[in-house]
RNA sequence: GCGCGGUUAGCUCAGCUGGAUAGAGCGCUGGCCUCCGGAGCCAGAGGUCACAGGUUCGAAUCCUGUACCGCGCACCA
């Protein structure tokens, strides 16, 4: 068996770095207690490609001039073919210049990769990732939206660094509302509107219940104690439940399907639920937690932690019920016992913060110490129509996801029979369900998790400006471009750098793969839509600049720029591809 | 009251592990169609990065305080 082409294996900026390195340690500065800095993209041109500020952190620990030690690491700068210039500037910065050869074949050979080149950063490590996580027996509605594709892109791209990722939809399949539905099941259900469309059957009931409640509070006590015979393993309502699940995950498994979301495992509340009370009476006796208004929980001092508020984690209320910070609590040493993950990552809204704070303090005096948690928030997300959507507010007055993205398509259909009527009806179809679909996820991936957003329709399914049409666009002019030139029997060939236009948009290409580890690193896949868009601005300002095909273009040019284009369709596809965004061949 | 977010161009938002002159889209003004896909490109105007201090070679970015907006504060999730 042939082995896979190598990939280089490193990014621009550690090859940089590592010359820097090499050069510190021969200008004397090995014992500076000064870390190593990465290199970095310049921001601006005349700056060369990319700079080190590493003369700056030694020149304050040796309180000497930085200018002078930039000077110094340049002057024992290594010789290397990846480097044209490298130069002193300003107060100590060290700009460097790509020779064009050199990133010529550096960009190639990123482009015959899959992975652009990347490193593996996250090999060998495993981080659980735990989103979406919608409650049974409910329609996926717009609130659930964020956390699903967020984290479904840190999924792609925790995937992409390397990682071993477990993706852990945490449904809400336990509780009350359990009971609350097998209630109303036996008193309002409509048998042939449950064949027709369980789900919906099951919100009238649950909503039905609700209103009923308010007035006959009998009914509530019902459901308590058709709450309690489930837990207690009784076989009728452990039946219904079954089937209520059942129904709600066959529900969900379509909008996933739809927005190409995956997961490794789907573990709910309920599969925790056995391991409640032993939990709790661990944590009792080993002191961790107490008993207080007759309720058990896990208090704090400010020894624990920033932000944890004055107020304890709840474990067990006063009726013996366990809650949902129990489960959390479960779910964590299950996650421990399992995977042994170095990271476990929530994406969730901004509102559970201090509630993951309390988690993640709980677990750390759980003997939990080893484990790097982190919580992704995100905030809110509004519609235009000044509706306001919550993941808790899932009542009637929400919108369904997957009416979002049935609007989304038909939007997109329309534009596309507009524009593209000429190709065939179910080509067009599909283009149409990628792009109005891309559109909506890429809308709230290109933006800061933690902002908040108001939808717009126009913008996310505008051709103009970062959106996902544009760069859809710009991916299927390269795919059109490749297509002519293999009717014409033009060959790619070399990469030769000839126009600034051709060289800042290989170096477009080649900082993709920067940018996807950037964003998984900081869970932050708006980073790597950034870079996309600039990716798609170059293409096209390279396209009005640099013709590929042509009378007037020599056989060389033509196919160092199908080289080109081919490799920044390949950009795109990747890295539209880490975020769930998919990329039609022609739209 | 305590805590957590946020405040950047007319609008919508990037940029925040400190780096050089703060960016983009929309809108506005003015250009470019003998065009490999104009679903495009170029140029211009537009900013006390909420405010006040502090840290230092350097602050939109870090620290402290203030103002305003949003959210959360045990028996829901």
């Amino acid at each position: 068996m042939r082995r896979p082409r190598r990939s280089p294996m490193t990014t621009i900026a550690q090859s940089l770095t590592e010359l820097v390195r090499v050069a510190a340690d021969a200008a004397g500065y090995a014992d500076s207690p000064v870390p190593l800095e990465p290199c970095v993209a310049t921001n601006n041109p005349d700056h060369g490609d990319y700079q080190s500020n590493y003369a700056f952190r030694v020149g304050k620990s040796l309180r000497t001039n930085p200018r002078a030690v930039a000077q110094a690491v340049v002057d024992a700068l290594p010789s290397s073919e990846m480097i044209a210039k490298a130069e002193v500037a300003g107060p100590g910065f060290i700009n460097f210049t790509l020779s064009d050869a050199w990133l010529s074949s550096d960009v190639q050979r990123r482009c015959r990769d899959a992975r652009l080149g990347a490193p593996s950063p996250g090999a060998g490590r495993t981080v659980v990732i735990d989103f979406s996580s919608p409650n049974i027996a409910k329609r996926m509605h717009v609130g659930h939206l964020r956390s699903t594709i967020i984290g479904d892109a840190l999924r792609r791209l925790y995937s992409f660094a390397g990682w071993n990722v477990i993706a852990d939809n945490h449904v809400g399949d336990w509780g009350t509302p359990f009971g609350m539905l097998i209630v109303a099941w036996h008193e309002w259900r409509d048998d042939a509107a449950y064949d027709a469309d369980a789900i919906a059957e099951l919100q009238r009931l649950y909503q039905l219940f609700r209103e009923n409640a308010k007035a006959d509070e009998a009914l509530m006590v019902r459901a308590r104690a058709e709450t309690a015979k489930l837990q207690a393993g009784d076989e009728e309502n452990a039946a219904l439940w079954t089937q209520f699940v059942m129904a709600s995950m066959a529900e969900f498994d379509l909008v996933y399907d739809r927005l190409g979301v995956e997961f490794t495992v789907t573990l709910g509340e309920s599969f925790y639920q056995p391991k409640l009370a032993q939990i709790i009476q661990d944590l009792l006796d080993r002191k961790i937690a107490i008993i207080n208004y007759g309720a058990v929980v896990v208090p704090f001092t400010a020894e624990d932690g920033k932000g944890l508020g004055k107020n304890p984690l709840l474990i067990r209320k006063s009726d013996g019920a366990a809650l949902y910070g129990t489960t959390d609590l479960a779910t964590v040493l299950h996650r421990v016992e399992t995977w042994s993950p170095e990271r476990v990552i929530y994406e969730t809204d901004n509102r559970q913060q201090q509630h993951f704070k309390h988690i993640f303090a709980a677990s750390k005096k759980m003997g939990v110490t080893h484990v790097d948690f982190r919580h992704v928030f995100h905030g809110i997300l509004r519609f235009p129509d000044g509706a306001v959507v919550s993941t808790r507010a899932g009542g009637s007055g929400t919108t369904n996801l997957i009416d979002v993205l049935n609007t989304a398509v038909s939007r997109a259909r329309a534009v596309v029979d507009e524009k593209s009527a000429s190709l065939p009806e179910a080509e067009r179809a599909v283009i149409a369900e990628t792009v109005g679909v891309g559109a909506v996820k890429y809308f709230d991936l290109s933006q800061n998790p933690a902002s908040d957003i108001t939808f717009d329709w126009d913008r996310s399914l505008s051709m103009e400006g970062n959106s996902a049409p544009y760069l859809m666009y710009a991916h299927a002019r390269c795919c059109s471009i490749v297509r002519r030139a293999a009717e014409r029997g033009v060959v790619a060939g070399d990469l030769r750098l000839l126009e600034p236009a051709e060289r800042n948009l290989a170096l477009a290409v080649a900082r993709t793969a920067d940018a996807a580890l950037l964003a998984a690193e900081t869970n932050r896949p708006n980073l790597l839509c950034d870079h996309l868009y600039t990716v798609a601005q170059s293409l096209s300002r390279f396209y009005v600049n640099c013709r590929v095909l042509g009378d007037d273009v020599d056989d060389a040019t033509s196919a160092s720029r199908l080289t080109l284009v081919a490799g920044v369709a390949q950009a795109l596809r990747t890295g539209l591809d880490l975020v769930g965004v998919g990329t039609p061949s022609r739209m």
